[in-house]
DNA sequence: GAGTGGTCTAGACCACTGA
DNA sequence: CAGTGGTCTAGACCACTCT
């Protein structure tokens, strides 16, 4: 019996030959796990495996229940200027939208603390919203903003842009920036927002935001799904 | 029969707290799949889907048929500060090694050609490393340089920092510096040289680097495995 | 050579989505 | 309701590492 390389590896590659032909395009749907494994003579585990390798590679995505897909191209994104996501997103010639989750008034948890300077037991508005491209949903973010800076902004409408509320209503410019990025895993909330399965893959980006003199304003912790995005800085070092 | 959450769920919790109460210390092997399975009463295959979760958060990680291991804290590390890795690792109270796989000079892929912004068919010198953190290999990276810049370079201790040879052969000092960072898989060498499985998520991080005068010196792409870095940007917006 | 993860088979039932 | 992925069982052989 031959066997030059893997059956994943064989399957990988005829799905990725595939794509790159043009032949399945970028968010369409792939045939079910069940027909795959029909397809090629093998059981839904090994197809299983082949996908989620080509998701790891980011040249497909899944969504909880629903199917496989084609990843549509990465956005490219550059935390380091903390400009309008929508604006962002149709200067790639592309769809952006933006949903309100939830709002509250929470007490800071430690790890908010010390990433904000508080003292302990601080109070801070919480906003949590989840942003889409072209239709589908790629990030999920949570800002917790000093409420002393930003009397009433619960009550306006927050699926705009924070960064034009700040300065409109506020006159709070960002000024120095700093940002963290890991990859991890989705868990919990976090994979219901962006109908991933626990445990799979994201990018998740940190940021601290100072205002025009220095003083830290607020944070905001973006979960992208994984394949979704291409950070790409540049800059002079300081 | 109760069902309050899934096995794999509880199998992630139970080697979770494990690890948060120091009893699986960082570094340290996990009990072999088959032992798992035992002690927790189900099969192979749902070990490994609470294995690979919990790789996927990065907590712990996997060397290709060696077993399972407690993930060390990641390294911080800064893409803009083209500093010395040595030098980087140490401030950080951790240990840092070098090892040079290959040195060639080749022709260049497209892809390289366009990144450089080179005709066609140039040549260009490859070199290409692995780094360790504390013993363990962290990180795959390959550089292209231009040969008419680098003269003789290909003689040299490789296994130092390039900064510095740069710096004290040629004169050459690192001005502007651009990166992009997608989250995406290992393959092939990559894998094998970061003794991870085909299809691991890795963290690419790719740069170009130009001089003091503003002209394009080398390009580095880095593929880091995920849990061992967290990147980290402090900057003021040009 | 013993032990490890890598790969694979051939099924099963469940939870959720969408028409 | 039919169809999808999510989860799980109970095994098997292979390729590689380590001693």
């Amino acid at each position: 019996m031959e066997r030059t390389t893997t059956q994943t590896a064989q399957i990988r590659l005829a799905l990725t030959s595939q794509i790159n032909s043009g032949l399945l395009q970028s968010g369409m749907k792939l045939p079910s796990e069940r027909e795959l494994s029909e397809l090629f003579g093998t059981t839904r585990i090994t197809i299983k495996e082949a996908l989620q390798s080509l998701e790891a590679e980011g040249r497909i995505y899944c969504e909880d229940r629903r199917g496989w897909f084609v990843a549509p191209p990465r956005l490219v994104y550059n935390p380091l200027y903390r400009s309008h996501f929508h604006e962002m997103v149709e200067r790639q010639q592309r769809q952006a939208s933006t949903r309100v989750l939830s709002v509250r008034n929470i007490v800071a948890a430690p790890s908010l603390c010390q990433e904000l300077e508080l003292p302990a037991l601080s109070r801070l508005f919480q906003i949590r919203r989840v942003r889409s491209l072209d239709g589908r949903v790629v990030m999920f973010v949570e800002h917790h903003l000093k409420p002393e800076r930003f009397p009433g902004i619960l009550e306006l409408d927050l699926s705009q842009s924070l960064t034009g509320i700040y300065q409109q209503h506020y006159d709070i410019h960002y000024g120095r920036s700093r940002f963290d990025i890991v990859s991890t895993a989705a868990s919990g909330e976090v994979a219901q927002a962006l109908t991933l399965g626990e445990g799979s893959p994201i990018l998740l980006v940190s940021r601290v935001n100072y205002d025009q003199h220095g003083a830290i304003i607020d944070s905001d912790h973006e979960y992208w799904r994984h394949d979704a995005v291409r950070i790409s800085v540049d800059s002079r070092p300081g």
